[in-house]
DNA sequence: GTCTATATTTCGATAGAC
DNA sequence: GTCTATCGAAATATAGAC
């Protein structure tokens, strides 16, 4: 007998997860505690680690729902008709939460956390891997319809787009005066400049 | 009476920071001891901290020299006959140190401590604020003898020349199997294809 | 290096759903 | 009656001060 409704358990843990995004996006993950996050979720310590084995695995969660959603919307995208069309979809999509407060000081977070725990570092190296799997198919296949420079290797070049997506928020994370949505247009600009240019380069 | 030789109290100042460098890069500043900084400088801890009040002064002093190192050669390549050679230049100069092991490790620990220490912060934007002041004047003399875009704004297009230098230190530091010498060539394919196109557009 | 303060995690109990 | 969510206090671990 189960009576356990998995639904309303996960709807929990993501509860927990929603608060604890806050404190760890503006506190860090070590400087957050246990209690801080029973507190903004509403809840007692005991019933917390009911849901969570530990703080780490609360963290983990964070960026492992955060892949969820995004593997969703990224084969949304990727289905659009017309490949080039659907890169600049993608790359949207991926830069769109630079421009949000919490996730460039999470994203910072989640990099040095991922160097002292393999487990974060899987599950960020996974991410990357799906969104530069969805860019490199989508450069192929423009290259095919010759939207994009056959010449550039795909996988290279989805490495440099998604590099340039990532600059967004480390940038704003290091400076608050930093608008990531104000450099959208610049980076269409170098990614069509970049992309797009014909076989013939003039030195 | 000075018995003091300033010299050789820098030089002895930079034997330190040279031995710290290395476990920072390694270690990180928080795993980093003192005593292991003492031991790897050969020296007390009485004589390292008549040179350096604390530690986190050692970590500053890592960048500090950093900056100064690479002001003069900034000021080199900037005075290159060519804008457009001075400019290639300029990258290589600051994207060399990413195949470095040491590099790019160092330059995430900064970026976290910056976070947390105003006075690295400081340095660092300081660095960088030089870094772009060297690029964004290189672009606009490009664009004036018509080897740059002159449509593009010099300052938007320096932090992005210097996002995208940054992206070979992150991408580094976090995946041991990422070459930065071997991006050089895209790199400037991609600053080639992004600065100097014309003013005409195919969308 | 010891000791204190603070944070994390575990435990046993309670109350309500099925 | 069994199973689960919840609580709050107790125990363990960790970090910081002296």
């Amino acid at each position: 007998m189960r009576t356990v409704d998995p639904a309303k358990h996960q709807a929990r843990k993501r509860h927990i997860v929603d608060a604890a995004t806050v404190l760890f996006a503006t506190k860090g993950f070590e400087r957050t505690t246990t209690a801080e996050i029973c507190k903004a979720a509403g809840m007692s310590a005991g019933n917390l680690f009911h849901y969570f084995p530990n703080k780490r695995a609360v963290f983990l969660a964070v960026f492992e729902d955060d892949r969820d959603d995004k593997a969703e919307r990224l084969v949304q995208a990727q289905s659009a008709e017309d490949p080039w069309q659907a890169l600049l979809e993608v790359v949207d999509l991926l830069a769109a939460p630079a421009a949000e407060p919490l996730a460039p000081p999470l994203v910072m977070e989640a990099m040095v956390q991922a160097y002292r725990d393999p487990e974060l570092e899987a599950v960020l190296s996974r991410s990357n891997a799906e969104e530069h799997a969805t860019v490199a198919a989508l450069i192929r296949k423009a290259a095919a319809t010759g939207q994009v420079d056959p010449g550039l290797d795909p996988d290279g070049a989805a490495s440099w787009v998604l590099a340039m997506v990532a600059s967004l928020y480390t940038s704003a994370a290091g400076d608050p005066a930093f608008k990531p949505a104000e450099q959208l247009p610049t980076l269409r600009l170098i990614l069509q400049r970049f992309l797009r240019a014909g076989p013939k380069e003039s030195s």
